[in-house]
DNA sequence: GCCGTTTTCGGCCCGACTGTTTTCAGTCG
């Protein structure tokens, strides 16, 4: 898989050709940009579609086209790329590295190059400790301590945060925006609103006529380690948990289309500026506009995407995947809420162990999350760090459950099940006797990651076949950031899952989020259902439910393809069906 | 260098903020 190598690359030459000064170069910097960014995004590799359908084939990507499906294919099939090494025998420097650094851009570092020979992060560091950064000519002091800053930032954090972990911080800062009484309408924009499984920085509106006070609340936060920037309409600062946050502060009449246009995806909004342009309108951050400048209010998102003769979409569905043309023909169709999900498929919590709540305060919660009914799947023998319960276990944590079940009955209902561990050669870890004494299955692999791909997907296959397991749990295996995904065949997989009537799980988990949005949008070309569940250890972890439903939305599922969206009626005759 | 209901040429987003300027360049989003 060279999809990495080759998007670094592209980056590094959209960097170094940022300092060319022919006009059309900046036109040039953008191509590569996109280029790199959908290569990097990518699941498969650009060598197999290259192997797979030639230089048309990668010519079909987004953003790529002659030029740059050539450059790849020399990489391929060379191992070198010759406009990258002409540009890097012109500035032989860690572009990369340099330009990582916030606020240092391709120009400093070639700069810096020049005046001191920094041609990466070691070298710069050296440049530092002598001082002389700010004695150069379009440098001074300031520019010397932010780069330093800057570098220590970089060094302190790999970067982009789990969605679980950011979201939360975001909401209270709008809640004490909302809670001042200084703003009007307060938000979370961005890829937070996305519901992206990681975020880069926090993106927040708000109305207000009182913008310096807003400003000053907000730097002022406690939350707050440093100030980057503050100003009359926007201002960002650099939170304690290691993020940036940027506030701005919008009038009324241009609420709407800054809560679009901040919302993104870029590349969404850059087809829906596109429209604009064609109907005559102009669209930036600020409003839509006419011809002659004039702004045309509009009281919502709605109502600006109506404007522009679409549908409104959701946020999570805004990624330039297709969604923009669906909403011009109103074929789009709205993706599961939150408010659908009825149930929840894999929790675990006995008395016993200590590492999860009893079962009764399990139940608790999930009435108080508004749940009709959860499949308790407590870990199997082999798991021994999870305290994996035998068959004897089994059967006598079910006769809790029937008596807990009698007594919460037209309350909340608690399926019998279990987390079964796949077994490296693919077997169950409890007996057939036991597994068809439940109620919902969730298989799982725990152990042995680094099988090859063949092997791995054989092994999930015969799991799937062997007619025990009701959803396949955290498909992919991944935990963020420190666990890839496992080399796996989704598609083979999704097939067994099909002739099976076996579900994928949208594991809700921030950490694993697994599907993620991109295997949901490959999964659900097969007819098969998805359970999002919360893998809930403890009773707050219900409240996870969200970022899998966020997930799903990601990936475009309606309410129907979702096992537990349905009522507790509709989910016992699924299960009979067995 | 990419792309196409503006279709094989001629567009491609541009404004805010900062710092080092003395009217603007660099960076970011």
């Amino acid at each position: 898989m060279d999809n990495k190598i080759i998007s670094d690359m592209f980056a590094e030459i959209a960097s170094m050709l940022s300092l060319d000064e022919r006009p059309t170069a900046r036109f040039e910097v953008r191509a590569y940009q996109k280029a790199a960014l959908t290569i990097g995004s990518m699941q498969e590799g650009v060598d197999d579609i290259y192997r797979k359908g030639g230089k048309a084939a990668l010519m079909e990507l987004p953003g790529i086209g002659k030029g740059i499906a050539g450059s790849i294919e020399e990489y391929i099939t060379t191992g070198h790329m010759e406009k990258y090494e002409y540009l890097k025998k012109m500035y032989p420097i860690d572009m990369k590295g340099l330009t990582s650094i916030q606020g240092l851009g391709a120009r400093k570092a070639v700069a810096l190059y020049k005046a001191l020979g920094v041609k990466d992060i070691p070298t710069l560091k050296k440049a530092l400790a002598s001082h002389k950064i700010g004695k150069l000519e379009g440098f001074g002091e300031k520019s010397e301590e932010m780069i330093h800053k800057g570098l220590d930032l970089l060094q302190r954090s790999s970067g982009r945060m789990l969605l679980g972990d950011a979201l939360p911080v975001a909401e209270a800062i709008v809640q004490r925006l909302k809670d001042s009484g200084l703003v009007d309408r307060a938000l979370v924009a961005g890829s937070a609103r996305r519901m992206r499984e990681t975020v880069g920085d926090l993106d927040i509106l708000a109305i207000s006529e009182k913008a310096p006070k807003v400003m000053e609340l907000f730097t002022k936060m406690p939350e707050v380690e440093s100030l980057i920037a503050e100003g009359p309409t926007r201002s960002a600062v650099r939170l304690k948990i290691g993020l940036n946050c940027d506030l701005r502060v919008i009038p009324e009449d241009g609420f709407s289309a800054a809560v679009q246009y901040f919302t993104g995806s870029k590349d969404h909004n850059v087809q829906v500026r596109t429209i604009s342009v064609r109907k005559g309108y102009k669209l930036n951050e600020y409003g839509l506009f006419n011809k002659k400048g004039k702004i045309i209010p509009t009281k919502s998102e709605e109502e600006l995407y109506a404007k522009l003769g679409m549908q409104w979409m959701p946020p999570e569905m805004r990624e330039a995947r297709g969604e923009v043309k669906l909403a011009q023909e109103s074929a789009l169709k709205m993706p599961v809420e939150l408010g659908d999900i009825k149930g929840d498929m894999h929790t675990h919590g006995r008395d016993s162990d200590p590492s999860t709540d009893p079962l009764e305060k399990m139940a608790d919660a999930a009435m108080t999350s508004g749940l009709k009914y959860f499949a308790s799947t407590n870990h199997t023998k082999s798991l021994k760090v999870e305290n994996g319960m035998n068959e004897k276990q089994f059967e006598l944590f079910f006769k809790k459950v029937d008596a807990l079940n009698k007594r919460l009955y037209g309350k909340i209902r608690i399926l019998k099940g279990a987390e079964v561990d796949i077994l490296k050669d693919g077997s169950l870890d409890l007996d057939q006797k036991c597994l068809k004494s439940m109620d919902w299955v969730v298989g799982s692999v725990h152990s042995a990651f680094n099988q090859p791909e063949e092997e791995m997907t054989k092994r999930i296959v015969k799991a799937i076949d062997s007619g025990f397991i009701d959803v396949l749990g955290h498909p992919t295996g991944r935990e963020m950031p420190s666990r890839d995904a496992y080399r796996l065949d989704l598609d083979k997989v999704c097939e067994a899952a099909e002739r099976n009537r076996v579900a994928m799980e949208i594991n809700a988990q921030p950490k694993r989020l697994d599907l993620n949005d991109t295997n949901i949008i490959s999964a659900s070309k097969y007819k098969i259902k998805f359970a999002i569940d919360s893998d809930a250890h403890r009773t707050p972890h219900f409240a996870y439910m969200r970022y899998g439903v966020g997930t799903a939305r990601r990936g475009w599922l309606t309410k129907d393809r979702i096992v537990n969206a349905m009522g507790l009626k509709e989910i016992s005759k699924y299960l009979e069906m067995d």
